[in-house]
DNA sequence: CAGTATAAATTGATATATCAATAATTGATA
DNA sequence: TATCAATTATTGATATATCAATTTATACTG
């Protein structure tokens, strides 16, 4: 039974999760996608950060990140500098409105996250996340 | 730092695994995905299933559903048997083919899962499924 | 029985995932 | 320095995720 199967747990948590944000983000008007939303986190903790770099810390493709920074773009929420010593290369950084969009929802998001561990003491966490862990190196 | 929460880790564990398995099955040939595999699991696992019902146990759209099955279908591993009472819905299962495919490279697979839970007590994974659990809990 | 509600599958539109191929640039080295 | 290799981003092709709308069929209700 594929129920009994832990990476199918895995899997299932991580997508009831998603599902969770993305209707709160839809709800809320957001207009955003959660993956969308990732990359605004990310970007807003480095400054000054590249398409390469995005990709690694996103755990996605290159490719991927070029079409959502497409949209980032569309909506104003992000910019691509062009570095002069290295033109094969952009910086990524939030525009004003991608700044304050990150400032204003930075709340809900985090209560999100709060809300996933409820009732979670800080040893269960520590202990699921080293499971966690673990499988991702059997995997490597 | 986004590495920090767990929903990242355990988003991250389902991908690294997700990414081994796919691997493997290209590297042998297999010609086929991780989503098709399972949809092709859960269809041998019970005998004569509707789509509705697939899209509920491997945690899919059925807008999906339809478009995979066609896919499976297109390399005969699959029939959609069509159900005289109720010509609403159809009888998924598994051509000739196709349940020669799944008896052949079931033992892949679990050897996939085995390799994930390396090292993991009982108690372990056991510990592991409660947290998740209590997590999906949390989000509904 | 007619009209309406519900249900299952499909289709369309848009976003994401992944691999392969390509373009532009930079690095390495003979 | 000229050539070749490696790097970064992009594009194309195909599969999947999701929602909304549609189609076809069945169930319900007055």
């Amino acid at each position: 039974m594929i129920e009994e199967i832990l990476l199918f747990q895995i899997d299932k948590t991580s997508k009831v999760a998603k599902q969770y944000s993305q209707r709160e983000f839809d709800r809320l008007g957001l207009n955003i996608t959660v993956e969308q939303w990732i990359l605004l986190k990310i970007v807003h903790e480095s400054n000054h950060i590249s398409q390469k770099e995005l990709a690694e810390k996103s755990l996605r493709d290159p490719a991927s990140i070029t079409r959502t920074l497409d949209l980032l773009q569309k909506k104003e929420l992000i910019n691509r500098l062009p570095i002069p010593e290295n033109r094969r290369q952009y910086n990524i950084n939030l525009s004003k409105k991608g700044a304050a969009f990150v400032q204003k929802n930075m709340p809900i998001v985090d209560a999100h996250r709060k809300k996933s561990i409820e009732g979670l003491s800080e040893k269960d966490q520590q202990t699921l996340n080293n499971l966690l862990k673990r499988i991702q190196e059997n995997m490597n």
